[in-house]
DNA sequence: CCGGCGTTTAAGAAATGCTTAAGAAGTGCC
DNA sequence: GGCACTTCTTAAGCATTTCTTAAACGCCGG
């Protein structure tokens, strides 16, 4: 793995054995930073940008607890994980209520805290907005809007929403009534609903959108040409 | 503490015993929606609004893993906790893979669980002016009024606030009536009652803050100008 | 020009939302 | 605790939107 591609941890950490071999656990995963006091941590915590922190509980200078406290009241919100010896529950309480976001104790399992720092480090991206775009207008199914490319938002009823989807899931594809009404419709419809969806759907957005092909259904997009 | 202070918690437990335990437990600092299998969970999980979930490993109808991978994969960004009497590393390493952001192991020390939860829904944001713009109106919830650009001040109903607030947390997205019932009111309410607080809303602020999406639910801002 | 096919319109049915009012529950004060 | 007051919840009738049907009209291809 390349240097550049992996996150920066900053690593506070005063046992001069110990430091260096957490800090050689995680290089694999981590482009580590190792200081060995709470002021050093507090300087790299303010000036550096960091995927995560690990802070050891007892530290010279400066206190765990009160680095922890001093970057969460500068406006520092990256993740920290305590990891000490420290393991009473009350200490657990006061490290993880000082602002730290995680609690580790000595000894520790080295895959447990690589996938704790893991969970401190991702981010859920949510699945992109399904957002579909069809000529000038981009269709909005959860919201059930279609809003042109010059900013006009037309809102759609539920079953025009379902047809334009349906039809826009496939450009190009032509479409029978029948498969629309199955899959969109009452199995009781008349063919004909789709007909009068159709027309609705032209009269609120364009009548270009949506193609007829005569003898056969409807279709989206891609058309001759 | 007033009820409706309290941040609202999802426990996915199937212990007959331990779940009505940890329930009450948590009761203090959180509204607690309690179910019993990973099937309801998952329901609850998609369709709420939750500031933090917590679930057992093992249940019945779907496993806790596969409850949180399905969570996590439907885009659901909700802190999640797994408390379990699983504790091996490799146990730990595959609960927090899957997308847990915190492993507790029962038995578990009261104080720590409360301790780490309160380090999941803690948002470090910093200072933020507890103060929402919609349309020509400010929202102040921590002091439940609301004023309008001319300086008309209106207080609200501790049920009125938290409604528009959920709605304004996301303008523009549309918002079930399920998900604003599970998260703001009783798990007893009718869906109905959602539609008398928005017209209360509406008659003390204007009509126009609040868009029905027929069919779907309510909306903030971001409509068709 | 004729017959099918597609379009448009209108109107009743069904579903959904709005409004109102009144009882229940909660809250604070004496 | 009891009382007055506010807030919450329910439910029912009315209003509105959406869905579906159907019939009149126009267009295209043979």
């Amino acid at each position: 793995m390349t240097t550049a591609d992996r996150p920066s941890l900053l690593l506070v950490e005063d046992d001069a054995v110990l430091g260096p071999l957490i800090a050689e656990l995680l290089d694999p995963d981590y482009r580590v930073q190792l200081v060995t006091n709470g002021r050093d941590g507090l300087h790299h915590g303010l000036t550096g940008t960091w995927a995560v922190i690990v802070i050891d509980r007892g530290l010279p200078v400066m206190d765990g607890i009160a680095l922890i406290a001093a970057l969460r009241s500068k406006g520092i919100a990256t993740p920290i994980l305590i990891l000490t010896a420290l393991g009473d529950a009350d200490e657990k309480v006061r490290g993880l209520d000082a602002g730290a976001n995680d609690y580790v104790t000595k000894p520790f399992d080295a895959g447990e805290l690589a996938a704790r720092l893991r969970a401190l480090t991702r981010t859920f991206t949510s699945p992109a907005p399904a957002r579909v775009m069809i000529g000038d207008w981009e269709l909005n199914p959860t919201q059930r809007t279609v809003r042109s490319v010059y900013g006009q938002t037309v809102s759609l009823t539920a079953k025009e929403g379902q047809l334009l989807a349906a039809l826009a899931a496939e450009p190009a594809r032509v479409f029978t009534r029948d498969e629309l009404l199955t899959a969109y419709f009452h199995a009781s419809d008349q063919p004909g609903v789709i007909d009068t969806y159709v027309h609705h759907l032209r009269r609120k957005i364009s009548k270009a959108v949506i193609r007829t092909v005569h003898g056969l259904g409807y279709q989206i997009g891609d058309a001759h040409e």
